[in-house]
DNA sequence: TCTGGGGTCCTAGGACCC
DNA sequence: TCTGGGGTCCTAGGACCC
């Protein structure tokens, strides 16, 4: 067995040490937050029912408060809720990333202008953590309005915010700030163990964090149903059933606990990824081979931000299924893994090694719906060893990498491309209904007439 | 003929998140 | 006809070593 202690967290005993005064941890979210961004831009929406598509056009990934109301599903194909948008008169819109990307920044920005930098950990693009500097309890309400009139003030998003000892208490906040904005005014604090008690026994299990679809089912069927109920398991308990030392956390923070860290800010990615749908099924090598040399450079793109080169890549490609079926979504993918000659951030040496392993990979007369390719093995860029049988062309490598990053990076999309990701683009994807990009190009900006 | 116990490293896969 | 993309953490099990 192995031992499932955990440390008592260090900052927390500091904290302990002023009598009254104490840090909280608060969840700040974005309120639908792609559609809350379009809508900045067209106030005609404000009142409106909106909702935003994933790439290509596929699913529903943004609603406002008015298009949940009339029953438009989160994460549900388009397809099946267009009879219901068309009916309702729901503004559309394709996924614009550039637009999303740079909003979100801001509001990340006013979070570290208003708390200090250290205190803020960018959980995804519409929600962070952060540790309250130490306060008395009666303050901390008043304090997490402030925070949230203020990021509504200086980048027009409003937000919900969630506060309590641990960080899955104050996610259990955030859901009932949401879940009755009204009552709420978009805040929910959690501090004594009363208020705990009345959250979580309200909480269905499958919303709580930490529980996805597989463990709701399981702990349904042990009659298992509410957040309170499976806060009141013991921690071996949990050890067992729920993934080990993962479930063993979950319950602890259910109780106040604090077990899961703030992440430290300039934590760097382990991996990385870019993976898209073609727009349109493809059976043409040199078709994959493009979309395959696109990706790369993107992906190279996010590892130089990050100051880190690739050990490996992983390409793989989707075939598309003859029959559709319920569990479509795990449709097999062909992959295939390279181990680089030594680590490397430069594109065009990427891409030639994607490429290769897709002519291992690609069968003429099959067609392919996906296609992706991962990095391994990262390392700090400052570490790439020297290796004998290399030659030393790496500076004027690095400097024309740097130049397309800086161009690249300002307009936020691919001015400047290698040539193998072509300019063709058949396979890319569908985006018929994308707003314009608003704040990154002179040419797209709002006008006022 | 007899054939232990403990450690590390790697990969695959499952679960979760937004 | 049409169902996204990009991550993390954890465990189990096999290979290998002494």
């Amino acid at each position: 067995m192995q031992d499932i202690s955990i440390a008592a967290n260090p900052t927390n005993i500091l904290f302990e040490e002023v009598p009254g005064r104490r840090s909280f941890k608060a969840i700040v979210d974005c309120n639908s937050f792609y559609c809350s961004c379009e809508r900045l831009f067209r106030p005609d929406l404000k009142h409106k029912p909106v909702v935003v598509l994933s790439n290509n056009d596929g699913c529903i990934v943004s609603r406002s408060d008015e298009a949940k109301k009339i029953g438009v599903e989160m994460a549900g194909p388009y397809f099946k809720a267009k009879s219901l948008i068309q009916q309702h008169d729901v503004a559309v819109f394709s996924s614009n990333y550039n637009l999303y990307g740079d909003l979100s920044w801001r509001v990340m920005e006013t979070l570290r202008m208003l708390l200090g930098a250290s205190r803020v950990e960018v959980y995804s693009v519409d929600e962070a953590f952060v540790n309250l500097p130490e306060m008395e309890e009666r303050e901390v309400q008043d304090y997490a309005l402030h925070i949230r009139h203020t990021v509504e003030q200086w980048t027009g998003i409003s937000v919900s915010v969630g506060v309590a000892p641990s960080k899955t208490l104050a996610k259990a906040a955030n859901f009932m700030a949401k879940e009755n904005k009204q009552v709420s005014n978009c805040v929910k604090v959690l501090l004594s163990a009363e208020q705990q008690r009345e959250a979580l026994q309200s909480i269905r299990i499958n919303n709580l964090w930490g529980v996805g679809g597989a463990y709701a089912a399981k702990l349904i069927n042990m009659g298992i149903t509410s957040a309170w109920e499976l806060r009141n398991m013991s921690v071996a308990w949990a050890y067992k059933n729920m993934g080990g030392v993962t479930g063993a956390r979950l319950i602890r923070e259910l109780r106040g606990e604090p077990c899961i860290d703030m992440k430290e800010p300039l934590t760097t990615k382990k991996m990385i990824a870019t993976t898209r749908m073609f727009g349109a099924p493809v059976n043409s090598i040199s078709a994959i081979k493009e979309a395959i040399a696109t990706y790369t450079s993107r992906a190279a793109e996010k590892l130089r931000r990050q100051h880190s080169a690739a050990g490996s890549i992983t390409v793989f490609i989707v075939p598309k299924a003859q029959h559709h079926s319920a569990d479509f979504h795990h449709g097999t993918a062909l992959s295939r893994y390279a181990r680089l000659p030594g680590p490397t951030a430069i594109t065009h040496e990427l891409i030639k090694a994607a490429v290769q392993l897709v002519d291992e990979l690609f069968e003429e007369g099959s067609s392919y719906k996906k296609a992706g390719v991962m990095l391994g093995e990262l390392v700090p860029d400052t570490a790439i060893q020297g290796n004998l049988f290399v030659p030393p062309a790496g500076n004027r490598n690095r400097y024309l990498m740097n130049m397309m990053d800086n161009i690249n990076f300002s307009m936020r999309d691919d001015i400047l491309k290698f040539a193998a990701a072509g300019t063709h683009k058949n396979w890319k994807m569908r985006q018929e209904l994308r707003s314009r990009r608003y704040t990154t190009r002179w040419e797209e900006m709002f006008e006022v007439k």
